[in-house]
DNA sequence: GGAAAATAATTTGCGCGCAAACTAAATTAA
DNA sequence: TTAATTTAGTTTGCGCGCAAATTATTTTCC
């Protein structure tokens, strides 16, 4: 039985990544962006002119996150959202001429933050695999049940 | 060199964390509790009759993050929060009766949560003292700097 | 004792994160 | 073919998370 809040996993996962974007804010207000449009930029880096839906699949974040997200990214003139032909009820979201040279430098931003920590690549490595794996199983697993 | 965000590991974290929380927050809300509420209320259980300043320590939440999330555990009826006397700059936050008892049910709750997930009680302790090192890192860290 | 600096907590403003409700277009079924 | 259902995206509402500004109290320093 735990009485401290650190004894338990998902306050420490919590309190690291709140801690991890803490971080990685003043570094990306050089580009003018925030975490999360880091990683839709970044989808969009290596997969250009998609829906909203597939880059909701890539970024593992929700539509109603996104809308409001991709907007302010066009504000910047970072993409543009079109209706598409085929499909009306779809938007392809294309990057600009703007948007895609953002990419060379903000490519290996996360590798640098990452290197400020002390944490060797093979521990930080780990800690990636562990993550990626709870969030596979967090997401197939029903937990309305149990 | 990596193309995908899932390569990540800042992504990874990121997005595990948010599938904890989604996936605690229907369990939750039986109890009438966000996340930051319940860690909030678990810190009191074990820490009592605390100010702000340390709640916030334990937490690791902003003072400006704090505030309003122990005024609506105040207007739930689960605390108080009272002018020192020592120190009238400081506000004594101390469980209410409803407050306490709240601890039996919800003791247990995220190691249920945990074992939803597929992963082993080691890989689950690894994480744990995986996120735990990071977030000492980051804290510790000057990342305005490198 | 009184001005200056430090400290505790609150407030403000903005961008998520997401459930739920909604709009509009496409698909399916009858 | 048209009614019912599904799908794509937007909007709304609420609670964070946090930087920055603000208020009120205490401490420090002269």
């Amino acid at each position: 039985m735990s009485n401290n809040l650190s004894d338990n996993v998902c306050f420490t996962l919590y309190s690291a990544t709140n801690a991890l974007i803490r971080a990685f804010r003043p570094i990306l207000e050089a580009y003018d962006l925030t975490y999360p449009q880091y990683i839709v930029m970044h989808s969009l880096w290596y997969n250009n002119q998609v829906s909203l839906k597939a880059l909701s699949h890539d970024t593992h974040l929700d539509s109603g996150t996104l809308t409001p997200i991709v907007k302010r990214l066009e504000t910047k003139g970072l993409l543009t959202r079109q209706v598409s032909n085929e499909d009306e009820r779809k938007k392809v979201i294309s990057l600009t001429e703007q948007g895609m040279q953002l990419k060379i430098d903000a490519e290996e931003l996360t590798a640098k933050l990452m290197a400020r920590s002390n944490m060797s690549s093979e521990r930080i490595e780990l800690l990636r695999e562990l993550t990626l794996e709870l969030h596979t199983d967090l997401t197939k697993t029903d937990l309305t049940k149990g």
